[in-house]
DNA sequence: GAATAATATAGGACAAGTCATATATATGAT
DNA sequence: ATCATATATATGACTTGTCCTATATTATTC
């Protein structure tokens, strides 16, 4: 389970609560990362029982109480086994490929407007990956010294450069259509 | 439920079995779609009762019956609705970039073997690619027009290209790590 | 002769993740 | 005055997908 690397790498630098873990993750990695509210939370007791973490409980008047979870021993000797780990290859699944592969099915001027969406979306996305850095900067002063940001902006700059290099693709393709490259059947 | 989809941009093509289906799957598009024996029967029987499919029993000695999927007409529109209506953007989910993120948390030379792993799996990754041709082919006498297989190579495009992008880009990387280039702390 | 692969379908148990909702209060906006 | 948003945690129901196993026979390899 790569959510609980994820939460041990955060907790790792800081103390947090499940609340504060959910604005973290869209803040920083939610460019190849979404985690879902209930889930962290229902993660961190799993991580608990583990005794990966400790909890703290902080009571607040007013509003529900802080659970704020700090790691421990065992939690950053696993964090850096899994670090220092290969992951297995992981197998992709994109649905916009099945589209591609059975585009053939549809005439130009259908395939024409599939592929002109998708690069509209990775515009889209490149245009979201332009505002990431801003979030990051906006916590990163309690939650990474300079060589934890570097690392962290490579993520970014991964996922720009993928983006770039399939847009580019699409647009070829694109002009490729147009120019009635494509065999007719 | 993409793989429905997938299954039904298929079985398009030409009637076949579950069996059939996961040799084919296997064959054509695990690149970018890893579909497993069990979900593609289950899959199927669900298709069945949406009537997005028939099936046609046929017996055999020695062996268990084959059951053919054949798509029906309300399959025929549900696949081409599906093609030709825009996919909500992916969220995108990789372990690999979460150990980058955190790869600050390591040294130099831990990381180092990372990137360098990571470098490798890319490599063999595209080592991979370069077979599949071969087996889409395999099945392409029947299972596709040279249209459809046009756009079904377009996937490997895709693919190849993305992964060459990124392994330029750990390339690069690596080297920024060996010329002390990252911050220390 | 024995083990394995190929043909063919299917179910149980489980893991990971999503969606909606519940609870409780305070503050700021319209 | 009402509505939305922020703080904070948690559960139920569900979907998608994985892993393992069962069943049954034939053909091939060691």
């Amino acid at each position: 389970m790569s959510l609980e690397y994820a939460i041990l790498g955060f907790l790792n630098q800081h103390p947090y609560s499940g609340y504060d873990l959910k604005k973290i993750f869209d803040a920083t990695v939610r460019h190849f990362w979404v985690a879902d509210q209930s889930q962290i939370y229902r993660t961190l007791s799993r991580m608990n029982e583990k005794d990966w973490v400790e909890i703290e409980l902080i009571p607040q008047e007013s509003r529900p109480d802080r659970k704020e979870y700090h790691i421990t021993q065992a939690g950053k000797d696993e964090l850096r086994r899994w670090l220092t780990t290969p992951l297995p290859p992981e197998p992709n699944r994109s649905a916009d490929m099945i589209q591609v592969f059975f585009a053939g099915q549809l005439s130009d001027e259908e395939a024409l407007l599939i592929f002109e969406r998708a690069a509209g979306q990775m515009r889209m996305g490149l245009a979201q990956y332009a505002q990431v850095p801003r979030n990051i900067e906006a916590y990163s002063d309690y939650t990474s010294s300079p060589r934890e940001f570097y690392f962290g902006m490579l993520t970014l700059d991964v996922g720009i450069h993928t983006l770039q290099a399939n847009l580019e693709f699409i647009e070829g393709l694109i002009e490729r259509i147009k120019n009635g490259e494509i065999p007719a059947e």
